[in-house]
DNA sequence: ACCTGAACACCGTTCAAGT
DNA sequence: ACCTGAACACCGTTCAAGT
C-alpha cells in the first residue's frame, strides 16, 4: 500500500498523491487505504520512512569519522533525490519512523565516538541534517514564466538571465547576471558535496582545536 | 492584499491560507483576490518576497566578508522564523521576486569581492542558502502522538524518550536515548549559528588555502 | 480486520455577468 | 480594472453498512 503510494509520488509528484488516485491504482474503493492508515499525514510519514530505509549506513572500511559521515549523508542525499518531493514531508509535524531513528542514531554514534561533546554532537548532527534537507527543498533555479519564450539560442546568456531573473532590471543584480551560467547550471551532484565538505571541514577544525586544548592541559 | 494573506499565515499557519478565508478577512467575495493575482502559487510567491524584504542587507561596519555573510544569514534566519511555515514556499516552482533577487545578489557580491572563483561563489552561496532554509524545514523534534500522555514528571527523561521516539525500542537507539535532553531541547537560536559558523569556517579554510597557493606561485 | 458507497464540508478555479 | 455569484471538478474525512 505504502509502496504503491510512493510509486505514485515518484511518477507524478507529491501533490498528485490522493486517496482516490491511490485507490484506483490499487483497484479498490477510495476509502480502502484508511484500513491501513489513520489519515494522510500518517501515510506521508510511512512513505518517508520507507525511503529512509534506503540510506546506506554501512561504514566504509577503515575510514575516519568524517569519512563515515560523508558517506552516510551522501547516501542520504542520493536517496532523497531519487524520490523528488519526498523531502517536503519534513514539516513541523513529522513523526519519525524506525528507519529514520536508525539513521539518526547512526550519525550520533559516529560523532560521539569521535569525541564530540553531547551538545556538540547534537549541533553537528543538525547542521548536516538541515543542510541535506534544505538542498532538496529548492530544485534548479526555476524560470519566471512571464511569457518570455525559451526559443532563443542556447548561447544567449542574457536571454536566459532575463527569463529567469526578470523581477529586477539586470543592472540592479550585476552579480546574478555575471554568474548566471553557474546559477542555472545542472551541476547539482558536485554542488551538494561542496557544502557537505564545508561543514565537515568546519567540524574537523573544531575537533582538532579541542584535541589540542586537551593536550595542552596535560 | 498580500499583507492580509501574510497575516493569516502568521496567525494560523500556511495550510490555513485560503482564498475564501482571505476574502472574508478582506470583507470581499472569494473571487476578489484574483484581481491581484493569477493563482495561489503567485500569491505564495508574493508573500515570500514580501518577507524576504525584511532581511537586513546593511553590512556591519568594518567587518570582513565572513562577518558580513554571518550577519546577512543570521538576519535571513530570524526573518524566516518570524514567519513560521513561510519557508515551505520554497519548492521546485518558486518564482524569485525582487527582494529575493536583491538578497541573492548581495551574498554573491560579498563572496566575489572576497576573491572566490565564480564556481566557488555559487557553491558557497548555495551551501549557506540551503542550510538556512533546511533549518526552518523541521521544527523541534515532534512527539509521536501514540497515546502516551505528557503528564509525567519533567525530570523523567526516559518517559520523554519513549513518547518522542517510540518507533523503536530504546536499546536499538542508545545514542538517541542518551542525548534525548539535547535533541528535544528548545535551543534553536544557538543551534542555527553553530551550523552557520561551521560552513563559514570551512569557507575561511578554503579561502586561506587559496591565498597561500597564490603566494607560493609567486 | 478489511472494504464499500453515499454524503459532508471544504478546496482552487472557470465562467458569465456586473460596475 | 475591479468585484460578484453560481457552478465545476476536485479534495480529505465521517458514517453507516457490509464481509
Amino acid at each position: 500500500m505504502v509502496e504503491a503510494a510512493l510509486r505514485l509520488v515518484d511518477q507524478h509528484g507529491v501533490d498528485a498523491l490522493t486517496f482516490r488516485k491511490l485507490a484506483t491504482e490499487l483497484g479498490t474503493s477510495p476509502m480502502a487505504p484508511y484500513s491501513y492508515v489513520r489519515n494522510k499525514e500518517e501515510l506521508l510519514d510511512l512513505m518517508l520512512d520507507l525511503v529512509l530505509g534506503e540510506i546506506d549506513l554501512s561504514a566504509p572500511r577503515g575510514s575516519d569519522w568524517a569519512g563515515r559521515l560523508r558517506a552516510m549523508f551522501r547516501s542520504y542525499h542520493l536517496v532523497l533525490t531519487a524520490h523528488p518531493g519526498i523531502a517536503s514531508v519534513y514539516r513541523e509535524r513529522v513523526k519519525i519512523g524506525p528507519n529514520g531513528l536508525r539513521a539518526i542514531d547512526h550519525a550520533l554514534s559516529v560523532l560521539r565516538e569521535a569525541g564530540f561533546t553531547r551538545a556538540g554532537t547534537v549541533n553537528a548532527f543538525f547542521a548536516l541534517f538541515n543542510y541535506t534537507i534544505g538542498f532538496e527543498q529548492i530544485g534548479e533555479v526555476d524560470p519566471a514564466d512571464d511569457g518570455l519564450a525559451h526559443d532563443g539560442e542556447q548561447g544567449d546568456v542574457h536571454q536566459i538571465v532575463r527569463a529567469f531573473f526578470s523581477a529586477l532590471p539586470p543592472d540592479e543584480i550585476p552579480n546574478i547576471v555575471a554568474l548566471a551560467p553557474y546559477l542555472t547550471g545542472p551541476k547539482r551532484g558536485r554542488r551538494f558535496e561542496y557544502g557537505l565538505d564545508l561543514i565537515l571541514a568546519g567540524l574537523q577544525a573544531k575537533h582538532a582545536a579541542r584535541a589540542k586544548g586537551r593536550a595542552a592541559r596535560h
